[in-house]
DNA sequence: AACACGGGGGT
DNA sequence: ACCCCAGTGTT
C-alpha cells in the first residue's frame, strides 16, 4: 500500500519542521520507556488547553509523578491541587481513576479499542494515544485535522455535521505505518501553517493539493455554528481569617470545578446568581469584585471579609493565608483571594 | 444533538 | 474584546 501524496509532502515536511515538545519523540528518535505514559498524560493535559499552558504543567507533573503506578499511587486531593489552574477540572479526577485502572491491570493497553474505555479518554485521545503511543494505525481526528482536512477537501458544510466527511477524508489520506507521525505533523501544520485565522499558505507544503486554496478564502473553513451570548452572572465569595489563616472548604462533586478546595460562596451556577447567606453573622468588609469568564457565562464575584470569633459551620479547614500557593485553588478563586489580601494591606 | 465544563494565549 | 484551542461526559 502506497501513501497518499498528501501524506508523503507533509510527512517530509514534518521531517524538518516538528516542533520539540518534552512529550515529544523527534521524528525518527527512539521512545523511552515511559513514551505511553508521557503520551497519555500528554494528550489529556492537551484536551481544550494550548501548548504554551501545557509545558510547564506536564514537566512539572512528570517530575514528581515519572509513572502511571506513581499516579495511582497519589491521593486524589493532590492530583486536584497540582491540577489547579488547568481547568477541566473532570480530566484530574479521570486521570487519577485512569491511572488506577492502568495499575491495576499491569500496565496501559495495547489498542485503541481498550484505550477508549479509560476513564476520560474519547475519540480522539484513545486514537491519538494509540497511533502516537505505539504505532497503531489511528486516525485522531481533533480541531486541528478537522480545520486541514476541511481546508484540503474545500468541505463547506457548516459543522458538526461536516465530521463525517471530515473523518471519511482523514482516513483516506492517513499513511498505514506511519500514523503517530502524520498526526504529529498535522498537529504542527495545524499549529502554524494552517491556522484558524490567517492562514499561511504559500509557506504550506500542502498547497498544491487543497481544494481550499485553490477556491480562495481557506479562513472560511470549516463553517461553524453561531456561538450564543454568554450571561452575565453574579455572586459573592466569602475570605474569612483568623490568626493568619483563611477558611477553605472542598467544592460538591457534582458541578463546576467539582471537589476542588475553594473560598466558601452564595451557590452562584452558571447559570444563576447566588443568593445563600454568609456562612457567619457578622460585619463583613466588602473588598471589591473580580470578573472571572467561564465557557458559559462572564461572573462578577463580590469577595467580602470578616474576622470572625466562632469557628464557621460545616466542613472546612483553616489555611494559613501565607502558603495559599499550595492550596490547589482554581483560578476563580486565586483571584479572589488575591483580591482580600490586597484589602488587608 | 445540545449542553456543561476553565483557562490562557493570540490577534 | 473577542476568537480559538491536541475534547469528554451527560442528558
Amino acid at each position: 500500500m502506497t501513501s497518499s501524496p498528501i501524506a508523503t509532502l507533509l510527512l517530509d515536511w514534518y521531517a524538518d519542521h516538528a516542533r520539540v515538545l518534552p512529550w515529544r519523540v523527534p521524528p525518527g528518535g527512539e521512545a523511552p520507556a515511559d513514551h505511553v505514559y508521557r503520551v497519555w498524560l500528554s494528550e489529556v493535559m492537551l484536551q481544550q488547553t494550548t501548548v504554551a499552558a501545557v509545558r510547564p504543567r506536564f514537566e512539572a507533573w512528570v517530575e514528581r509523578w515519572p509513572s502511571a503506578a506513581d499516579l495511582a499511587a497519589a491521593s486524589e486531593e493532590q492530583v486536584m491541587a497540582a491540577w489547579a489552574g488547568l481547568g477541566y477540572y473532570a480530566r484530574a479526577r479521570n486521570l487519577v481513576k485512569a491511572a488506577r485502572e492502568v495499575a491495576g491491570r499491569g500496565g496501559f493497553p495495547t489498542t485503541e479499542a481498550e484505550l477508549r474505555e479509560l476513564p476520560g479518554l474519547g475519540d480522539y485521545t484513545a486514537a491519538a494515544i494509540a497511533a502516537i503511543g505505539f504505532g497503531e494505525d489511528a486516525v485522531p481526528v481533533d480541531a486541528n485535522v478537522e480545520r486541514v482536512v476541511a481546508r484540503l477537501f474545500a468541505i463547506d458544510e457548516p459543522l458538526p455535521k461536516a465530521r463525517k466527511a471530515i473523518r471519511e477524508n482523514a482516513r483516506a489520506v492517513w499513511p498505514r505505518g506511519r500514523a503517530g507521525d502524520f498526526a504529529q505533523a498535522m498537529m504542527d501544520l495545524g499549529s502554524s501553517i494552517c491556522t484558524a485565522r490567517d492562514p499561511k499558505c504559500l509557506l504550506c507544503p500542502l498547497r498544491a493539493h487543497c481544494a481550499g486554496y485553490a477556491m480562495g478564502e481557506p479562513e472560511r473553513l470549516p463553517v461553524k455554528p453561531p456561538k450564543k451570548a454568554k450571561p452575565d452572572i453574579r455572586g459573592t465569595a466569602w475570605w474569612i481569617e483568623r490568626d493568619g489563616q483563611v477558611w477553605l472548604v472542598r467544592r460538591p462533586a457534582k458541578g463546576m470545578m467539582g471537589r476542588m478546595r475553594a473560598l466558601p460562596d452564595d451557590g452562584w451556577t452558571a447559570r444563576a446568581d447566588g443568593s445563600g447567606p454568609a456562612p457567619l453573622a457578622g460585619e463583613w468588609q466588602d473588598v471589591g469584585a473580580i470578573e472571572h469568564t467561564f465557557t458559559h457565562a462572564r461572573l462578577t464575584l463580590t469577595v467580602k471579609r470578616l474576622e470572625p470569633r466562632e469557628e464557621p459551620s460545616g466542613e472546612g479547614e483553616w489555611w494559613p493565608i501565607a502558603r495559599l500557593d499550595h492550596a490547589g485553588l482554581p483560578t476563580l478563586f486565586a483571584k479572589a483571594a488575591t483580591r482580600a489580601k490586597a484589602a488587608i494591606d
